[in-house]
DNA sequence: CAATAAGCGAGACGGTACGTCACGTCTTGAT
DNA sequence: ATCAAGACGTGACGTACCGTCTCGCTTATTG
């Protein structure tokens, strides 16, 4: 009596809208990001997109949410080559989001830009309660993973034991979203180093 | 020669849309925050707002930067002290907004939400270059007065001589916004102190 | 194949639109003849109504031309009354629009007064080509129906065939228009009488 | 007493304004001519040019009754030759409106358009009275020249006495309007001449 | 000659309607 | 039950033009 009936829903939709989607999102930014459009450029009813998501906020929370899965947090034994890397990957993932909706002319020019996706993403999760507990946790993840790598550093000896892992973290990633949503200045590598090294002067054991 | 010609602007008129709009905005929140609406309540006519600002974000922008504009960081001679401070003046804004559309109820627990309203307005200045550059401007002119405190304190000797001020303020006001943004863990005077605390131990001179 | 697809439009709402826009029209004039206020009282959304009609001009003119349509011409075989019936039938149509948009006290006193509501279906007429042509079409078939019963006439022998129907026709209808629209003079039965008689005799002396 | 005080108006402005708001008209149309537009061009405040003329539909009729008022009829003693001409003067007149507001391809092809212009001098003259008045006496001036014309004819035994010479008029000024308003046919010396000539002669064979 | 009155340019203002856009829901017929 | 197509209600957006108003300044007439 648990038998599925009627018409199976088509597993390549799914991934068609998605797809279509994403351009859409990162090409044309939040905007121009419309259900209509995307539904349109999808050969897809907008019932059908409605079906898998319930709001346009939600399909992009669905997109986005695929692309920033993969990070990871490797433990070389270098606390902070690994830190490093890590606030690299997360910095990667956001300038990505920060070309979106720009024409090609001004890509170069990423100083004076915030990224307006990041923004309208953390926006929707506000509108949303379900999209924040998502975000959120998607998030804790995120962090669970670096605090992690720290604690087993600390373990080792590798920072001053009163330190608080936590706290480091928000440190490194909040100056990462700070500047990509507030300030506009650029985030690289080399500012990732700098970061780390200031944030290291302060968790190292004397 | 400079004469000043045609009927004036009522400087009432500015005063009472901008009031208005304030508590529309934290009352209500972004999205229920409607120019019409605002307009009617002012007792004025859409066009007369629409011929102060272009837009609803803009309007949305004018209000809250009036409100931002007032913060200051004293010079007691207690760096750390004054950080501290500078923050909590800080996350007392954002906690502000932070209730911005919420039903009465929920206001208690700010705990796993995050704000909202910050996330249009940084939204927002993205949609609009001529935003963003305001909005920056201003935040620069905040981070200014920080980093010259800073600097103010490494003359004396407070701190390393080899520390980024911008490197700091970056850490310390990023975590509060990562905080509010996109964790949406509360943010508060204990929090701040942490904060400072755990960014001097880097800058300390040992 | 050439399936219908899609949700059918609902064939009571046009009726519904055109009925509201009618009464109107017709009650209150051309200038308080608003969108906004037609589809709230047919009780439907004004995209509905502009996904019918691209604009207020359009929508004015469908309903006027609907009530114009079932202008007839008879063949009693008696050329002058048929036309003056003919005549008749368009002045009725001209004097029901003469009262539109205009107080009750003074609906009696209609001398001296032009229809505007003609003029303004007219001047709408200008103003978009589409409706301009689709104006002319529906006149020209009237037209061509007294001319065509003329033509008829003449092969009887009842006129002289060196006379041109469109040129009696324009004589006629011509008429009635100037004074409706121009002078403001009454047009009626009588009226009608008199044009068709003089237009038969001709002013020169035998 | 009586004298007049304070600053007198400026006579060059009334001229310059009717100049303009002449241009516009009769190059834009009814619907870009605009108060502010004029006011702009003409280098005048709005409030010059509306303590002149209360409302923009007076403004427009009083620049057409300008041009209208030098039509006159003569008295050759061929009362069809002096009506052909009559017709073709008020025919000429007619097409110069015709022009208004049509982009300059559009010119040559003359059938098939209606005179937006006259229609809006129409219903501007239906919704104010005061207006309406006017125009009609301006009408009335020349249906009477007209008319009193015929009647010298008739006094002569050029016309039969029993024809009605308002009828007359109200026939061949009403086909001329009946084209450019209804039907957009184009009206020319031509066509008055077979107008005057088919109402001369009636149709009824002799 | 000063007071008074009106003209004038500039532009703010209230008001009202326009036409547009996107969201999310619903209805139909077909698969 | 799914899907494509597309109508529909809703609600806000930003724009346009109207006619009125309020400034500060200029130009006449009058006491």
């Amino acid at each position: 009596m648990n038998a599925r009936r009627g018409r199976p829903r088509d597993p390549d939709t799914d991934a068609r809208i998605l797809r279509v989607a994403g351009e859409q999102l990162l090409e044309r930014g939040y905007t121009a990001f419309t259900v209509d459009h995307v539904a349109e450029i999808a050969g897809v009813a907008k019932t059908t997109l409605y079906r898998r998501w319930p709001t346009r906020d939600h399909l992009a929370i669905a997109v986005i949410g695929r692309g920033q899965e993969e990070i990871e947090i490797a433990d070389t034994g270098d606390l902070r080559a690994d830190l490093i890397d890590f606030m690299a990957q997360i910095a990667a993932g956001l300038n990505r989001t920060r070309r979106a909706g720009r024409a090609a002319d001004d890509q170069d020019d990423q100083d004076g830009q915030s990224a307006g996706l990041v923004a309208e993403l953390v926006a929707a999760a506000a509108r949303h309660p379900d999209i924040g507990t998502l975000v959120r946790d998607l998030f804790d993840k995120r962090i669970a993973l670096a605090v992690a790598r720290i604690e087993a550093a600390g373990r080792r000896g590798e920072v001053r034991s009163d330190s608080d892992p936590h706290l480091l973290v928000d440190q490194l990633a909040g100056a990462l979203y700070y500047r990509i949503l507030i300030t506009g200045k650029p985030i690289d590598r080399r500012y990732a180093t700098h970061l780390v090294d200031a944030a290291f002067a302060g968790v190292l054991p004397r």
